[in-house]
Parts: C-alpha cells; structure tokens; sequence
RNA sequence: GCGGACGUGGCUCAGUUGGUAGAGCAUCACCUUGCCAAGGUGAGGGUCGCGGGUUCGAAUCCCGUCGUCCGCUCCA
C-alpha cells in the first residue's frame, strides 16, 4: 500500500522546495506537526482570508467582523463546556499496549451486558487482545492548550492555579462573548452574523497530515444569529452557500461533497451539524473535513448569559418578543482550505515539444484570486538592455499585483517555474519592445500569447484577474 | 502516548564486511540574439536528525532522544 498518496507527497515536496509551507522549527529538529508558511505560502494563505472576509463580511449587509483575543477569561471556558468536554480519558491495555478511552469501553460493556459494570474498568475486556481487567488507570488528557498569565507560575500546588488560561480551541467564544457588545454597537438587527478569522489551539493527540491537522491552526468562523424556529431553514442556507464557495473558487465539485454527521456524535453543542469534505485522499478515509456547517441552537448564548449573569436575550421590537437566538455556525478551517487549493490546483502535462518528444511540466491550476504570484515579468534576454524596462515594468504592476521579476536562465524554464507556482499569466519584454513600447502575454492555462501595449496593459489584465 | 517502517547536501538517492562522504536535479556567476525547462564553463553548499556509548577509528554497531510515514484517537 501506497503511504501518502502521490499526490500528497508531491504537494509536501513542491512546499517546501518552492516556499509555500516549511516544516517549523527545522534547524532544531524539528516540531512536530507545525508548518511554517513561506513566501508563497503566506500569500495562498492570505488570499484565501481575503476570499472569505470579503464573502462573508465586506459584501454583506448582515454581517459584521471582530477580532477577539486568543487568551479569554477561564469562565468562558468553563461556561462553554470545553473545560469539562474537552477532556477525554485514556487508559491503556497493559498486555497489548493498545489505547482506549474509558468512557467507550465502559458505554461498549453496558450495551452488551445490558447493566453498567460493576467494577468499572475491571469488568471490561481488551476489544483488541481479549484480556479481562488489564488496563491502567484512566488519564485525563484535556485538549485545551494551558499557560500562565502573571509573574509567577504556581501550578501543581493545590488550589493554586489563579494564573492558569488557556488558548482558545475555537475563535467562536470570542464572538459569543461579544455578541451583546456588537449587537448594540452596530445596531444589527435579527438575522445578523459575527465572523472572525483567526488563530485556534488544540492538543490533538494524533496530529498529522501535513497541515491537515495541526496543534495550532488557523479558523474563519462566522456565528449567524437567528429566531429560533428559522434555524433549520438557515442552516441550510449556509451549508449550500458554503460548499458554493469553494466551487467559486475553482475546487472541482466531484472532490467536494457534504458529510451528515450522526446524530449520537453530536459535539455537545450541536443540533446538527454537516461538513463540507474534500477528497484528499489520506489512507483509510478518503475524504477529510473542511469545514463543518453546525446549528448550535441557543447553547452557547444561554449558558454564557446564566454563567456571566447577563442577559444575553434578544428583544424584537416589531413583535415585542423576547428570545436567546439561535446560532448557526459556517467553521472554515483556514490551513486546510490551503492545502485543498493546492491539491486541487495540481496539474501535470504532458505536451510534445517542438521536436515531437513529450515532456512534463506541473502547472498549478490556482484560481487567480487564489494564485499566490499574479503576474510574472521576464525579459527575454539578460542583454540588449531589456532587464532594466522589464524591471520598470515589474514595478509599476507590482503597485496593483504581486509581481514576480526573474530574468535568469532560458526563456522556457521561467515560464516552468511560474507554471509550478500557478501564476495566471507572465508577460515577456522583448527587442521589439524598445521599438513598439508592446509586450507578450502568455497566459498559463492556455499558453496563448498575445501582443499588448504596455499603455493597456494594466486594462487587458484588470478585466482577466477580476476580484483579485 | 503505544506498535511497525524510516531519517545522508534545497530535492531524489548511492555509500560495499566500521577507515572519517558521492551522483543527478536544483542554486549562483559568466557565456549563449534566445518565446515554452534540463546548451557550455566555473562556483558555492554536507554537524551523514540530535545526544551518548563501543572502538585506534562509525554515516555504517548499541542505547536514548527528536522528527517523518502507516495503524488506534479527533474533527477546523
């Protein structure tokens, strides 16, 4: 059986040797399961967040955006469940060393037996090895990344934890908390949305994947507050209105599809929830989450307004009611929708040279709203005074593009080069330049060549890079 | 965290029974009047993941550790 499939391998290859994604921390050795962005990366990653703040915000009347802060007080988490949900406990078969959480083996006994056992992990067999009572005692293991606020660091003294918080696991908190605030600065009315985007922490057990998953990771959430009763209808709404997205954005739809998730694995603030999925391919589940679309009904304002003591309930002028709206919540994770753009972009070619012999080449298929490189400048030579206009030229784009310059080796392997970073069009200054103040430009999909003058230039490329 | 496989220049790898590193590609410079990569000449670049041990001597043997990949968990 294949590891990672090729596709994967290559697209971990191409990232590094290109500048989208470095593996962190290198020079020590290494960190496991953290990236680096490079230069390219930094810029897929970013048009990608502008792709969304600007759908989700900027062209929209009901929405507003926040940015709320990675380090909140203790009694949100409290208050949000995550404190005690978050938690799973492990135990471990001490004959065969397989890993298992206890409150599975336990609820497993009780549907078999029909009766809760009674010596607890005792009573329980190994589902692995069938020994009986061989496990070790169960370890809390919290998903919540903590850390210390304040000089001194007390922990593991009893009762002395008056420093301890912890890093958000979601952004979603941050906007719930805030909800009252925004609500009245805005003076948003019912239907309305809140969205950020920003850093999240969790202590995956298993990360991995390449950015997949990740202990840090990036999130573009947007909690849509509605009356409840409307909440099924919106929700499906944004499930549509977010897989549309990413068909927008050139994903092909047979490597999309929407995930229904089962009602009995409910996260413990969901009515329901279904994901977007991508076909990435990973060995024994094809697809993987992209992001998940749930209805988290009127949870999360209910238990933060009894927590907090503040009424967090909506009052609709026009009918005189009083109500907790609900939430529907559109969860993007931001670093896999840029590995998805990459594995989707991914292309190879095969077209014969002028001598008939077929050669390669890999071409990533980026959207240009996506492409990390929009325009790329290459004299045709190095001589005959061209990289000096070229480079005139660069920098005037540059004022509106990310612009790529490169004026080393054969004319042919440039092009490569900006194929292998998707860069949606490059534009050659040669020694009919100087003469008739023209350039070509060749477009990467196509490979069709155009004459332009550099006076219509900046037109001829605003009407083919739109929204970028 | 546990089990299995692996870890040599930016990338892909070679390195024989332990004697202190090599190739291709890539990169850089110069040459090439040149439009779809891999012409010419030259150059730079390796703590052989890290630490310890055995040995006169280790990339090569032993231990530990870190990291990667595959399985068990999780869900953006």
């Amino acid at each position: 059986m294949a590891a990672r499939s090729d596709r994967m391998d290559t697209i971990v290859n191409l990232s590094k040797r290109r500048g989208f994604v470095y593996p962190s921390s290198e020079i020590y050795g290494g960190l496991r399961a953290s990236w680096d962005y490079g230069p390219l990366g930094v810029e897929l990653k970013n048009n990608i967040k502008r792709q969304w703040w600007r759908s989700m915000v900027q062209e929209r009347d009901d929405i507003v955006g926040l940015d709320s802060s990675v380090i909140l007080a203790r009694e949100v988490w409290e208050a949000s469940g995550h404190v005690t949900e978050f938690v799973d406990p492990l135990v471990e078969c001490m004959s065969c060393h397989k890993r298992f959480r206890a409150d599975h083996l336990l609820e497993g006994y009780e549907e078999k037996h029909h009766h809760a056992a009674e010596h607890g992990l005792a009573d329980v067999t190994c589902p692995n090895c069938g020994n009986k009572g061989t496990f070790t005692e169960p370890r809390m293991f919290s998903g919540l990344l903590r850390t210390h606020l304040g000089a001194v660091e007390k922990d593991g003294e009893a009762g002395e934890e008056s420093g301890l918080a912890y890093l958000r696991p979601e952004t979603a908190q941050g906007i719930f908390i805030n909800y009252k605030n925004v609500l009245q600065s805005s003076r948003k009315k019912l239907p309305f949305g809140i969205g950020q985007i920003g850093k999240s922490f969790r202590n995956e057990i298993t990360p991995g994947n390449f950015i997949f998953r990740t202990r840090e990771f990036e999130q573009a959430e947007m909690e849509f507050f509605v009356r409840p009763g409307t909440d099924e209808e919106w929700h499906q709404t944004w499930i549509d209105t977010r897989f549309g997205w990413y068909v927008d954005l050139g994903i092909r739809q047979e490597n999309l599809r929407l995930f229904e998730h089962p009602q009995e694995k409910l996260a413990h603030y969901a009515k329901r929830t279904v994901d977007v999925e991508y076909r990435f391919g990973f060995q024994g589940s094809e697809w993987g989450e992209l992001e998940g679309i749930a209805n988290r009904t009127d949870f999360d304002l209910t238990t933060h307004g009894k927590a907090s003591g503040t009424d967090l309930s909506y009052l609709d002028q026009e009918s005189g009611e009083r109500f907790v709206p609900y939430v529907i919540e559109p969860a993007a994770g931001i670093d896999r929708a840029a590995l998805v753009f990459m594995l989707d972009a991914y292309t190879e070619d095969e077209a014969p040279d002028a001598k008939g012999n077929p050669e390669k080449r890999t071409v990533m298929r980026f959207d240009p709203r996506i492409a990390p490189v929009k325009v790329a400048v290459l004299p045709l030579s190095r001589n005959a005074d061209l990289s000096p206009k070229a480079r005139d030229l660069a920098a005037a784009l540059r004022k509106r593009w990310n612009t790529d310059f490169d004026d080393a080796s054969a004319i042919g392997r440039r092009y490569r080069r900006q194929d292998e970073i998707g860069t949606p069009f490059c534009i050659t200054v040669d020694f009919g330049t100087l003469d008739d103040q023209a350039v070509t430009v060749r477009e990467r999909d196509s490979m069709r060549q155009e004459r332009i003058a550099i006076g219509q230039l900046e037109a001829y490329l605003s009407e083919r890079l739109p929204g970028c």
